[in-house]
DNA sequence: TCGAAAATTTAGTTTAGTCTAATATTTATG
DNA sequence: CATAAATATTAGACTAAACTAAATTTTCGA
């Protein structure tokens, strides 16, 4: 045992730092997060979660309202967001400076994230030139625990002729980020909207 | 839980690669490690270490001869070996390529050996350049898990103004071991012989 | 609107890892 | 060489985090 009682930034297991960022992406637009779709996210079964969720809130991390689901509260918030923030870079480092392909880069992440420093994180930020967006377009949290709320248009709605910046790529599917890789449809990319099939995508320029 | 029944490589928790690791330093030239002196380079009581005893010789990672001590098999062997290449190459990593300083990796690398994978591990090992030796001279074992004996010069054989990394307290007595801790006189401190008295020890740096 | 299905919580068990207190064994000293 | 000191082990308790089975609450369809 290593934290210190009434310890102002008390550390939090790995288990709590995942339950807190599934809760942070279930109640992304300000409402709660449901017991089974935690239970699902995390692949736990149920009863655990409703474990965990006392203990959570025990702790001040989140709000729970019996039956209706969960919170998080400013506090778990910025736990949340710091633990968001880890991930998106050490994705962003491991394409970037160790060649790690689009697709397989998460569950590196996901593991790391529960073990690097701040110092680590603000080292390897440092090296990518402390960017703002991720592999996958998402925003990056910033040290202090801010966060850019995007609006994002998605490219089925997007009017033939416009032109766009592909920010983001709304799929976790290794197999399909990768294709999507290979034609080029990287975050950043400059697009223009040519055609639109009834059940097709538009196409790049 | 995660790690299927009968596994070939089954995980291992952090706590254990930890136990391995130490047992591995302290039974280093054929010796057994004692209870006492893997609690205290663990930082953990006795009876824990008499406990996870029992577990790790039950699942075949260490021979343990109840009152004298425990040992590696080879299946331990290579498990503290592995740890041990995540550790050194981790090291050497974050200090050539994210401007860590020599001191302050240590603590880094001890959280990360855990977590990384072995992909990663032979990623950093290539951006390196296959590395035999850490920056102490320490050498990396291989990824088929082969290390280089290093040969150690005793103390009492250095001349004066030589510059030496302490590698290992050459007593089993544990009051010793406990009294050089208490000195700082750990394994990895860098040391500069000054003065040699017939009957007395060098002075640190 | 009432009852079945779905969702949630409670109750109780398990495992890994830690601890302290008590007991047993080994070692070393007078 | 007997016994005190050092070391090691056992016994028993605790915590975090998971599980299954059972009970409860909510929701939804006929």
């Amino acid at each position: 045992m290593h934290a210190t009682l009434r310890d102002a930034n008390p550390e939090l297991t790995p288990s709590v730092e995942d339950y807190l960022k599934v809760i942070y992406h279930l109640s992304n637009q300000g409402g709660f997060a449901a017991t089974s779709d935690i239970a699902a996210m995390l692949e736990v079964a149920p009863p655990s979660v409703s474990g965990m969720v006392k203990r959570l809130s025990e702790t001040g991390l989140i709000e729970h309202v019996p039956y209706r689901g969960v919170q998080l509260t400013a506090q778990g918030r910025r736990a949340a967001l710091r633990m968001i923030r880890r991930h998106r870079l050490l994705e962003l480092y491991l394409t970037q400076h160790l060649g790690y392909d689009w697709g397989g880069v998460h569950a590196e992440a996901e593991r790391l994230e529960h073990a690097v420093s701040d110092e680590l994180i603000d080292r390897m930020a440092r090296a990518l030139g402390d960017p703002q967006y991720d592999p996958h377009g998402d925003p990056i949290p910033t040290a202090a625990g801010e966060i850019e709320e995007a609006e994002l248009v998605s490219l089925a709605d997007a009017s033939v002729g416009t032109k766009l910046e592909l920010r983001q790529v709304g799929t976790q599917d290794p197999a399909r980020l990768r294709y999507f890789a290979e034609q080029g449809l990287t975050p950043g990319v400059l697009l223009t909207v040519t055609d639109r099939q009834p059940f097709n995508g538009p196409t790049t320029i």
